[in-house]
DNA sequence: GTGCCTGCTCACGGG
DNA sequence: GAGCAGGCAC
């Protein structure tokens, strides 16, 4: 008995199909990371290919993760020498390489989406360029469009040359090109762009990484842009052409990211004799779901036909429920949740709330934080967006980069030391002058004239950058460096100030910054800062989710491609809301498509049991929107549907939302600090608990009461309260956060 | 140079 | 509804 004989007959047809060009076409839950893994092991076990010679490449951390875990199990010997990466780590490898090569430094720093908005503002104000006319915002798309078409900033100035609308945006790309290079900086599209560039102006290099990766497998094809697929074709594009593909376009959801569909579409046409695997046996969800999934998606046009069955049987139907508010929506999910949780029918952890737009996650929030169940929101602002460790990091890439002219006028001042706008501006002029980098004029602030008293206060913080990184390079670990900056600025301190609340949450924040570094180091041999702050730059949000955790989770329908879950709630499934208003307004039939995609995916991530939620009227941005239940909706025959009477309400919900809402932003916050945790650092059941059985205790929520039971669990304790005038209340130490008094 | 207030704009999705 | 830029007072 074989690995393989568990595999399906088309599987193991894409698993034994090694040479040549390959586009497996995997629909929805068909098994194509399993397809991958055993692909994987079948090239090394079977065909004796040295594991150095195969490639992997994924979107996100997380689904690289999970490769190589299951590569790791599959394989006996070598599965570490496998390079299974996602598209951007992978560039960043290489390029940390070899950029010199392109006139990089090689220890250059990434820019984020805010990195690239001061940026633009800077030379919007320069060009004297109205930014109320043209905004920050679609000059960022327009330059990340071009680059994911490969358009550099000559080719945009040539094709647009006799555009009269774009001249404006042909001045800013330009300048933005030469800013960033100056601070040997890279945005997110560029770490394609330039790996591109770099293969084709250094034939050398290409090559030697086209001997390398004799075997290149891509998962979520479909959503591959024109960078991502020219960095591939380069690398395939060898007499061998092991390429092989893992997609499905029905799940294409990131046009607006510039992903082109017809990479996948037209794969046929770019490798004449690729050999088209279809995978339609689903595994995942009962056939009512599948059937609902197909209806839907088969308005489409543009797609290549697939319908997905199951062996196994038709289920439960599909549960439609209509409320009158939002607010409805979510009380009833919330219970709905907690009656099953309650009658053993499912865990927290099988349970989703999906939504179309991250502003819906508030109202569910309030709930399950009103409900006492423990949640994981995905999305939102990323950790590393987060202002505090922005700053932190602004010091690290300053000691690791000064040419990275952004990160250090963002600390200069931070915290206060008196070192003002127009003292600023002066040294950036004098920087400008001389050809300099901001940081190296600093240096030499005593010489920059009708600079005054400023430079006193200047040369103390550059003094304490120069003595950072002689500590850094004199062996002191980054974690002891990271330490002294906070300690040495006050840092914390400056928090306090601005409010005691805030500044605890912020410096939990600080202090899972510091974890982060400390585990960083423990699994490098050679810890490099360079390099850590590279690998920081690319994490996304999903890489944060651990389905282990008993929790429900909330995110974005893009969020979820790519899981599943027992019991999935699709919510706010209205017309203007999903499908979004700017998509039924469009012009673009495709934009539609799109969202029909999306839908399709949202339905495919539950398993056992799917329910459609909308509601009549609902408040977005402060408006009363009344919407139509959703054009995908009616799109499923009434047969799959289960359509149970509305949920009543049964009292005023908007007064208690209100009433709540204080509590709930105090809770809020206790839940929201734990929203970050990784893998590695998860805060853990703790010890051991400071209250025990009698002792009195406070709740955010609850108020006061007496503990009366405590239940150690595996992964946390579960601890009964009878609460004053409240009763009694089961919850999980780490969630309740509840203070000994 | 700093801090506060107001008014404005933006609101789909993310590595 | 929220965040941010710009203006204004100290």
């Amino acid at each position: 008995m074989s690995i393989y004989d568990s595999l399906n007959p088309q599987q193991r047809e894409a698993v034994f199909h090694t040479e040549g060009p390959l586009l497996i076409l995997a629909g929805a839950g068909s098994g194509k990371t399993r397809v991958l893994t055993h692909r994987i092991a079948y090239l090394i076990e079977e065909r004796q290919i040295n594991p150095f010679n195969i490639m992997a490449i994924t979107f996100t951390n997380k689904a690289a993760g999970e490769m190589r875990e299951r590569v790791d199990k599959l394989v006996e010997y070598g599965a570490e020498s496998v390079w299974v990466s996602t598209f951007h780590s992978s560039c960043v490898r290489i390029l940390h390489r070899y950029i010199d090569r392109i006139g990089y430094d090689n220890s250059f720093t990434i820019y984020d989406a805010d990195d690239q908005k001061s940026i633009v503002k800077g030379i919007c104000k320069r060009l004297n360029i109205d930014t109320k006319k043209l905004r920050e915002r679609t000059i960022i798309n327009e330059i990340s469009s071009a680059k994911n078409e490969l358009i550099s900033a000559e080719e945009f100035a040539k094709k647009y040359v006799n555009d009269f609308t774009k001249q404006e945006l042909i001045k800013v790309y330009k300048e933005y090109e030469i800013e960033l290079q100056s601070n040997n900086a890279l945005d997110f599209d560029d770490l394609l762009m330039k790996t591109v560039e770099l293969f084709k102006i250094c034939p050398d290099v290409l090559e030697s990484y086209q001997r390398r990766f004799r075997y290149i497998m891509v998962d979520e094809y479909q959503d591959t842009n024109t960078a991502q697929f020219q960095f591939i074709r380069l690398l395939a594009d060898t007499t061998e052409r092991n390429l092989c593909v893992v997609g499905d376009d029905d799940q294409s959801i990131y046009r607006f990211r510039g992903a082109n569909i017809r990479n996948i579409l037209d794969f046929e046409y770019y490798f004449q004799d690729a050999k088209v695997i279809k995978l339609e046996q689903n595994y995942r969800s009962t056939q009512n779901i599948l059937n609902a999934a197909n209806e839907v998606i088969s308005n489409n046009k543009g797609r290549k036909e697939k319908r997905l069955w199951t062996a196994e049987g038709d289920g439960e139907k599909i549960q439609f429920k209509q409320f009158n508010t939002g607010y409805d929506e979510a009380e009833y999910i919330v219970s709905d949740i907690e009656n099953r949780v309650n009658d053993g029918l499912s865990e927290y952890k099988g349970c989703a709330i999906l939504y179309r737009t991250n502003a819906q996650s508030r109202m569910f929030e309030e709930r399950l934080v009103t409900a006492n169940i423990p949640y994981k929101l995905v999305g939102g602002v990323n950790f590393y967006a987060r202002k505090e460790i922005k700053d932190m990091l602004a010091y690290l890439k300053t000691v690791a980069n000064g040419r990275d002219d952004l990160a250090v006028r963002r600390i200069i001042n931070v915290p206060k030391r008196g070192i003002g706008l127009t003292t600023i501006g002066k040294v950036q002029d004098y920087a400008l002058d001389h050809n300099i980098s901001f940081f190296e004029a600093l240096e030499c602030a005593d010489q920059i004239s009708n600079i005054g008293r400023a430079s006193a206060k200047i040369i103390p913080f550059v003094d304490f950058i120069n003595k950072i990184r002689d500590d850094l390079s004199s062996g002191h670990l980054i974690s002891d460096v990271m330490q002294n900056i906070i300690d040495d600025t006050d840092y914390i301190e400056m928090l306090k100030e601005e409010g005691e609340e805030e500044a605890l949450v912020r410096q939990q924040n600080i202090d899972e910054l510091l974890n982060k570094i400390i585990d960083y180091e423990d699994n490098k041999d050679t810890p490099d800062l360079n390099e850590f702050l590279e690998e920081v730059a690319l994490v996304a949000d999903i890489d944060s989710l651990d389905e282990d955790n008993n929790r429900v989770v909330l995110m974005t329908l893009h969020s979820a491609k790519g899981l599943e879950f027992e019991n999935v709630y699709l919510a706010g499934m209205e017309d203007g809301l999903f499908p979004s208003y700017m998509t039924v307004t469009s012009d673009d039939p495709m934009e539609l498509e799109e969202e029909r995609r999306l839908c399709y995916v949202g339905i495919t991530r539950a398993m056992k049991r799917l329910t459609l939620t909308c509601a009549r009227q609902r408040m977005v941005r402060g408006e009363t929107q009344y919407n139509k239940p959703s054009m995908f909706i009616k799109e499923i025959s009434d047969n799959l549907l289960s359509m149970a009477e509305s949920f009543s309400i049964k009292n005023n919900s908007e007064d208690k939302v209100i009433k709540a809402t204080n509590a709930y932003t105090q809770a809020r916050n206790a839940f929201r600090s734990k929203v970050f945790e990784t893998r590695q650092f998860e805060v853990k059941k703790a010890e051991a608990l400071d209250y025990i059985v009698g002792d009195r205790v406070s709740h955010i929520k609850f108020g006061e009461g007496t503990v009366v039971k405590i239940i150690e669990g595996g992964r946390d304790y579960e601890v009964s309260v009878d609460f004053d005038g409240v009763g009694i209340k089961k919850m999980f130490a780490s969630f309740a956060k509840l203070k000994k008094i």
